[in-house]
DNA sequence: AGTCTAAATGAACGTCATTCATTTAGTGAA
DNA sequence: TTCACTAAATGAATGACGTTCATTTAGACT
């Protein structure tokens, strides 16, 4: 098959820069209109061909650049990992890194809902922002002291409650309402009323305050130097 | 429009047993024949016209009974709650007793990942197992001596850990796996392959464990009397 | 000038959920 | 018995949607 070793050349790089002949579309494009897509009709509006409508392309051009919709969806993925908050871990000290990196991961990823099981089930490989997100969260565990054979269980499980909690953002305010239930469940239509609705934020925001704080107080004496 | 008081008919409940003339389908056929095909063929085989030849039927017929797809899953999603263990509560400790409901939460959900979404996001109301299964919960909570104020966002922040956990038991071993870019990120290329494989264990039970032990043991002196 | 190939086209396909007009068969009343 | 009422089942049709494929188009290199 390499039977006639190609003769001048001049050897470095084979066929380098200009190679794209018209270069229509490309994972760059592909992204940009998806997610401009999802911005105006959210993922409902997220079909091949409204995105390739967008792009000003016929459907099946798509597939010369990504081998189905869920390489769509990895790809916004990618993008949107890039957007999480990771500043903390060079300039914050651990507990309030993981704070300000989680509060930013959540609420990206709360107006993301259909890309939960994309993150959640799928190998990073070659998703490189993703990577790199992940880096510099394990740096900032391993910089505060974590030994590196527990800093992967402690991230997922953070992360569970990220991608959790993220769902809790987009639930109706009514989600608990027992209806016709409510007086045989004394104890729950209790709590539901009493639930105490600090002014200014969201059952959802107290919630997830409440977890992240724990689970941050839960985790730090288990391993870190200095509880 | 009641407005011939039926004559004979000894009053109490007008038109009781017998009511269903033919009754062929039906909330608990239903539920039933979905539960079998989830569990021969998973979720992807779950389709209206499955069931309906599960059942006998035709597909339209299901719509006499409920009034979507939807409809089905919130069935199946209020069978599954049932089966959620929360007899902790009656018998154990409050830290048992999450433990031990948190366990059988997880493991039931992760095998019924594409419920999530519809558990996180719709209104208990008129599925009567699962606001049982919150009464339980929020029983055992008071009990051990939670303000009634503060134990919805509690119940909240654990199972929002738990369904992000159930989508993990779901992940592949190789999500981790940063392929091409594994040298340019080497702090956590080596906390992955640090990971210590507790054998017996998956990966996802290590993380699952870690992040419930955080989360009961940062919960508990907050709101907990004698902690 | 001619070849190679990445990329775009447009017409299909198959799978689904869902709708609707129509039929079927118990039930309760006359 | 007969008849009207109605819950329930039927089967055909519809409209999205993701995906495939044979074919065409047009730069880039020889």
């Amino acid at each position: 098959m390499d039977g006639n070793s190609a003769p001048e050349q001049s050897a470095p790089q084979r066929r380098r820069a200009g190679r794209p002949p018209r270069a229509l579309l490309g994972p760059e494009r592909i992204t940009q209109g998806a997610l401009k897509l999802i911005g105006r009709d959210g993922y409902k509006g997220l079909t091949m061909s409204a995105l390739a409508r967008m792009l000003s392309v016929a459907p099946s051009a798509l597939y010369n650049h990504v081998s189905s919709k869920q390489d769509v969806l990895l790809l916004v993925e990618d993008h949107l990992m890039d957007m999480v908050d990771v500043s903390g871990f060079a300039t914050l000290g651990w507990e309030d890194a993981v704070r300000r990196w989680a509060h930013s991961y959540r609420d990206i990823f709360a107006h993301h809902i259909p890309l939960i099981p994309v993150i959640a089930l799928l190998p990073v490989t070659n998703a490189p922002k993703t990577v790199r997100m992940y880096e510099a969260v394990t740096a900032g565990f391993a910089d505060a002291g974590w030994p590196r054979g527990n800093i992967i269980d402690a991230v997922v499980a953070l992360e569970s409650f990220i991608y959790g909690s993220a769902y809790d953002v987009n639930a109706p305010d009514n989600i608990f309402d027992s209806g016709d239930l409510a007086e045989t469940t004394p104890q729950f239509a209790g709590a539901v009323a009493a639930r105490s609705n600090t002014l200014g934020h969201s059952n959802a925001d107290a919630a997830f305050a409440v977890g992240l704080d724990a689970m941050i107080s839960g985790l730090a004496p288990r391993w870190l130097p200095r509880a």
